[in-house]
DNA sequence: TCTTGCCTTGACGTCGGCGTCAACCCGTAC
DNA sequence: GTACGGGTTGACGCCGACGTCAAGGCAAGA
């Protein structure tokens, strides 16, 4: 098949498999007229690098998977070298949300505080004699 | 003060506080010699902003902060608007995270199935009779 | 014959947040 | 004088994974 019906079936645009194909992760026979040709083991390899790059795994990492299948095994995780990746992704993965978890809850700290704070000036306010009112920003109802 | 010590106080760089500037975050009066000068008021807001960013928030986002200061506020997120980012960033952060969590969950279970597969192989490989061990790459160790 | 549709290569644009030159000015210390 | 340590503007580089445009080739259908 041409790189248009390649692209089709694996949900992607034929730039993408140019690009692949310039990093040397996706090589292309070419036909009698220069057109690229593929066949159904590019496709396999093709949905194995979109599955990973769903996932998140950066294009690099999905080339032990693609070498893993070209090298004739039925799974392109049926590699030690796959399988490394798959491990310290899952490292990473665990750090990132690790950090994203302790992010979060500072901001709602944060978040918390601020309210607090904005409640507090509120119910100044409201005492006879209290100050007078000062934020010019938005309105205070948000 | 000049921009050097500006961004010193604050650990930055100077080309970080044009840059600032530039996008309208941080505008600075000039000095005689066209220097840029900065007060007490400004390394607030540089640190307002270093901090936002620290947690992930982008550059725009750390703006109502900014603005917010240069009102007159006591802290940057004493504005609605403010609040409003936190409020923001606190569901992209929690969709953020369940993703990740929902990747690692797949990635982990992609990694179990592998690895059983690998070890069903090998244990296969051990029957006397059993086929030829195929793997070439990398090493069967891992 | 002309259009349409698919293919080719090459090259520049995008996004954010700066890093890193280059070329220049200015005041101060030696 | 001159070297040094600040400052200034302008502009290009970087990262990844493509998007998008330009200019052209080749084949089939009306």
């Amino acid at each position: 098949m041409r790189i248009g019906e390649l692209a089709a079936r694996a949900d992607t645009t034929t730039r993408t498999l140019r690009y692949y194909e310039s990093r040397g992760l996706l090589p292309a026979r070419r036909d009698e007229l220069g057109h690229r040709a593929y066949d159904e083991h590019d496709l396999r390899a093709l949905q194995q690098i979109r599955t990973l790059r769903d996932f998140g795994f950066e294009l690099e990492e999905t080339r032990p998977f693609v070498e893993c299948l070209r090298a004739g095994h039925p799974e392109g995780d049926s590699c030690p070298a796959s399988l490394a990746v798959y491990r310290r992704k899952l490292d990473e993965l665990d750090a990132l949300i690790g950090e994203l978890a302790a992010v979060r809850d500072k901001v709602a700290g944060q978040l918390t505080r601020a309210e607090r704070a904005r409640d507090e000036l509120a119910a100044e306010a409201l005492v006879p004699g209290g100050p007078e009112p000062v934020c010019e920003l938005g309105g205070r109802d948000l």
